[in-house]
Parts: C-alpha cells; sequence; structure tokens
DNA sequence: GAACAAATAATACGATCGTTCGTATACTTT
DNA sequence: AAAGTATACGAACGATCGTATTATTTGTTC
C-alpha cells in the first residue's frame, strides 16, 4: 500500500502551491491573460513545462488561480466575520475585514477579484463563470448578514435589503479602485467607512449595536 | 498656401479614425493589453505595418485610444449635461447620461474607462498617468457640480461633497460592472439610480428641484 | 537492487507579438 | 516636369506565447 504522505507528491503539491500563490501576485496586477507559463517558470526557477504539467493548461491553470484567490479571500475576509455575532456586528465585521484586506495589499495589485472581474466581465468561458460564482457568493454573504441584521430588528423592517447590499457593495470596489489610481492608502477607505456607516446609521433602529461608532483602534 | 483639400491627410486621418474607433472597441472587452496591431489589421483589412506607422509605437497607439475614448465619453456624457442648469438638475443629468451610456453599450464592453482603469491602476506608464488625468477631470466636474448644488442652496449647506462624490461615483461604476457580470440591462441600473436619488433625496432641502422624482420617460 | 510511478526537465513546434526596413503609390509644392 | 512628402504595403526580424513529445531525475515498493 501507499505509505500516507508520498514525498513526491508532496513536493509536487509544494511547487504547485508556489505556482498558484505567485500568479494570483500577478493576476492582481497585470490580470489572467497577463499569466504566462514562461515568466511564471522563471521567476520561480522552474521549467516552463515542468509549470505546465501541473495544470494542462493555461485555462486551467487560470480556473486553479481563481480558486486559490477565493481560498486566500475566505481567509482574510469571510473567516473572521462568521466568528463575529450574525446581523449589523457581522455585517460591520466584513467591511473591515475587507478593508484590511485591500488595504493591506494581501494582493500587490489589490483586490485580486476586482482586477480578474474587470477583465473578464465581457469575455465569455468558463473562468468568468466561476468569477461569476464567486462574486455571487460574496454577494449572497453580505445580503444574508444584512437580513439576519433586519430579522434581529437591528435594521428598519422596510429595509431595501437588495439595494443596502448593492450599496455596500460599491463602497468597497470603489474604495480598492480609488487607492490604486490615486495611490492613496487611506482617503479612499476613510471615505467608504464613512459611507457605509453612514447607510447602517440612515437603518439602523434605536436600541441596535453601532460598532462604527467604537474608537478606531490605534495601529 | 495649402490648397483646399488634402487628399493625402483626408484618407490618412479617415483611416486613423477607424483604426481608433476599433482600438477603443476592442480596449472596452480585452483592454488595452490585448489590442494587438496584427488583428486590428486583420479586421480593418490594412496592412500592420501601416496601422503601425500610424502611431509609431503599441504604446502611443494605447495613448491616442484614450484620447479617443475621452472624447467618445465627452459627447455621450458630458456635453449634454453641461447644458443642464447648475446644481442638482446638471448632477442628476450627468447621472442619466452616464447611465445612458454604460447601458446603451457605447462601448461593446461596458464603460471603455472602468475595463481600461482595472487593468492599469497597478500599472505604472504613460498610459496609466493619462488614466488617472482623464479620471480627475471626471471627478472634479461632479465635485463642482454637486459644489454648485449646494451654493445654489439645492443642497444642505452642511453637505460633505467629497463623500457625496465617492458615493455617487461609487453607483455608477457599480452598475457597469455589475450589468456585465450578471448579464443584466435593468436591475443594476435601477439599483444605481435609486442609491443615486436616495442620496440627493437625503441632502435636498425643502424647495430643491427633484429631477429624480419625475416620471421615469418610456423607451 | 529492480521495477515502477510521479514530478520535473529539455527541446522543439507553429503562431503571434511589436518592430524595422525598403519600396511603391499617391498627392502637393516648387 | 521635378522634387518632396505622406500613406500604405510586404517581408522579415527576434522574442515570446501555449502546447506537445520525449527524456531524466527523484522517490516508493517489491
Amino acid at each position: 500500500m501507499t505509505s500516507r504522505t508520498d514525498g513526491r507528491v508532496q513536493r509536487g503539491d509544494q511547487t504547485r502551491r508556489a505556482v498558484l500563490r505567485r500568479a494570483v501576485d500577478i493576476a492582481s496586477v497585470e490580470g489572467l491573460e497577463g499569466l504566462s507559463l514562461g515568466r511564471l517558470a522563471k521567476e520561480l526557477s522552474v521549467s516552463k513545462s515542468g509549470v505546465f504539467a501541473h495544470f494542462g493548461s493555461k485555462e486551467e491553470l487560470q480556473l486553479a488561480a481563481v480558486r486559490a484567490g477565493r481560498r486566500i479571500f475566505a481567509d482574510h475576509v469571510v473567516s473572521g466575520a462568521l466568528e463575529a455575532r450574525p446581523g449589523v456586528c457581522r455585517l460591520w465585521r466584513l467591511f473591515e475585514d475587507w478593508s484590511a484586506y485591500s488595504r493591506g495589499r494581501v494582493f500587490p495589485g489589490g483586490c485580486f477579484f476586482y482586477t480578474v472581474n474587470a477583465e473578464f466581465e465581457s469575455r465569455p468561458g468558463r473562468v468568468r463563470d466561476s468569477l461569476v460564482r464567486a462574486r455571487r457568493e460574496w454577494r449572497d454573504l453580505l445580503a444574508r448578514s444584512a437580513a439576519d441584521a433586519v430579522q434581529l430588528g437591528e435594521l428598519a423592517a422596510d429595509t431595501d435589503v437588495d439595494l443596502l447590499v448593492f450599496e455596500l457593495a460599491s463602497f468597497l470596489e470603489a474604495a480598492n479602485s480609488d487607492s490604486l489610481l490615486e495611490d492613496d492608502l487611506e482617503r479612499p477607505y476613510a471615505l467608504a467607512r464613512a459611507a457605509v456607516a453612514s447607510r447602517l446609521s440612515a437603518l439602523a433602529t434605536a436600541d441596535a449595536p453601532r460598532p462604527w461608532e467604537a474608537r478606531a483602534p490605534d495601529a
């Protein structure tokens, strides 16, 4: 029988992981089409065919990069927020973690999904399909969190959840893009914070928690 | 003195225009890096070197495409709004014209600047610089229009103009991107309309014009 | 140590990239 | 008519792209 850990596949997984980490970093700056097997191989000091063999085609590499991007996004933004109590606290936590994820440049080109969504939003294919799915899951998480807040009586009962989610998501994406284009790590995120807090404040009920009013923690 | 009609220049300008019109259309879908001289030449049935000679380098072609995109954007979005009376009416008109420009797919890939800004937001160079300049002019136009509205007493005197502009611009960009990714020509623009109207309503003074409350014109 | 399997490498292919060069064909100016 | 200029062409350059085929190294199992 095959032993618990085969050193060969172990090593393979390791390089595969290294390739994907580099791939998502590149893609966040230059897009998934800007990825090239040759460049990836050179930067990682492996052979081009070695990289190729791991994925079988460029499209498969791109799809794997999207999956890798999702894992990193989930680790930095989703998993922490799921520990916050449901409702407006979780919603605010999603904003704060997303803000830290984008502002902290977990990917050198800012949010990985902002870049590649813009790249593939008009290009049919499997890559676009997987990006649309990922985006829906993210928006659904925002929508569920907002709906929870309404159900818990933290946001007004007549809150238009779809509209709120659209507004919040707009602010996040704009902060990412503005920060990169203006080369400003402060102002766009401060504006997004004010915009999100303003929306939530306007909808919050009298006795709802208001995490956005807490003193900003010193760095 | 130069004679009445210079056939060379005329013919040259014509193909140059044709190249640029095709270039911005392609770039709105595939980005300015996705442009290729060979493809451009093939689609326009001219020689690759002929296209190249018009611009001298790919970067110059990209810069010319940005300028062409600006002209088209100005024609569809800016010039009409400048005819509206200053203040909240002009602000609303900017939203409506931008919405029609994006929704009407003046460029097949949606807003040209959304695509190429995302492409170049992390890439230094002259193309990025020209995009940043164009973006600043657009945001300044929004800011001046909002400031006018405050000065005219149409929006509350304590309006945070910078925040308002951030919010409005966020909604526009998100509508464009959502529409393309969801393949939905209605909902994202309706959400953006509701979001913009909601922000303006909240800030509008008692006797300010409220163009967003007018009956939507039938198509 | 032999037989086998998985990860990586070496090499090559055809296509396309941006660019350069030399040239033919207009048109304008002298 | 001669000289000059602008547009466009065709062919070729070296580089790089994604991919395929064929070896070689590396680790496991008998």
